[in-house]
DNA sequence: CTCGCATGAGACATATATGTCTCGATTCGC
DNA sequence: GCGAATCGAGACATATATGTCTCATGCGAG
């Protein structure tokens, strides 16, 4: 029985990161059934299949930037919020993941939404740079996909239960500054 | 016009290739059209879409292991092999990336393939730390993923044209290697 | 020249997902 | 108590993709 403190369409929307992350091909049917509701009702909340991806998308950028803002706070450079960051992301890739393969990038929210989180990513990185945390001879866009595929890296070893997520964020970030060698 | 030297079947595959790479949605009549053929005789051929697919990644894999026998028949340790391979492999990213959202790792073939690989992969880290080339504190798994990733991660800076696939490989080791830090 | 094989086109069938609509039920606020 | 809003179920329609089948055609080998 699902709570009714929580609106329907929030119910919808936890449903649908269950079951797309689990399985990105379901149907909305699938996410209806999971969410306790008729497939009329997840059809008056989203229009279609690609209002739904997109509400996801936004509610998912919106997560990962209070995550990060939380677990930031109290940073004092650049190069130490990255680090934290990426223990606060990581954990939340499991439920954002399947976003990565949808092709949403034609909804100007969604584009807006993934240029301005690379922004922002680029932005501290040139930051943590100045403060000598980054080689200033590798390019930054190279870190921004370097930082990005080290966190899937280390969600790939916790879905596999090769390690734990405090675990897969240490070891990507010793990557990322120190690399693997000795 | 289509080369007739090369068989029917050969050329479903490179199309398919083709087309799945630039929309991993697009279907067997996308394939058909653009290998040129008829969609009945794509069904003669292959017997579904899964039977695509799965031929797709045992292809794949075929080309994935030759480009790495061949790119490092030369070289004197793991070490350096492993650094030549993530150079040898990038450029076959853009043509196979699409794989890896394809669930098929329920075909016995397919998962035994994947298997393969990631065992092959994994000794040749281990014997690279044992040459010294690795820190043999780091969990090999984590090694393992991260140099996959990292190809990932090269080969979406030569897809957005920020670099050439060279560039991008050089980056790849020297993030697993060094790290990005100074 | 004939036969076998492979093929393309198109018709037809099946399957699944999605989208819309209606009706009855429930809940809540006034 | 009533009306409005929301909802679930199910019927119906639409769309797309896939799978099968048949027939005519072309090519190559013998």
């Amino acid at each position: 029985m699902r709570d009714t403190n929580v609106s329907t369409e929030a119910h919808i929307l936890e449903a649908a990161f269950a079951v797309f992350s689990q399985n990105p091909g379901a149907s909305l049917a699938d996410v209806a059934k999971h969410a306790g509701v008729g497939r009329a009702t997840l059809h008056r909340h989203f229009s279609g299949r690609d209002d739904l991806i997109v509400a996801l998308t936004l509610t998912a950028a919106r997560e990962l930037d209070e995550a990060v803002e939380e677990a930031t706070k109290d940073c004092q450079t650049y190069t130490q919020a990255l680090e934290v960051a990426l223990g606060a992301i990581l954990p939340l890739a499991a439920r954002h993941m399947f976003l990565a393969t949808e092709p949403a990038d034609n909804d100007p929210r969604v584009a807006e939404v993934y240029a301005s989180q690379t922004r922002d990513l680029a932005h501290d990185i040139d930051m943590a740079k100045a403060e000598g945390g980054f080689d200033p001879h590798i390019p930054t866009e190279w870190i921004v996909q370097a930082y990005e595929n080290l966190i899937y890296a280390g969600w790939a070893m916790v879905a596999a239960g090769d390690a734990t997520p405090k675990q897969a964020a240490a070891l990507a970030w010793r990557t990322l500054t120190q690399g693997t060698a000795k």
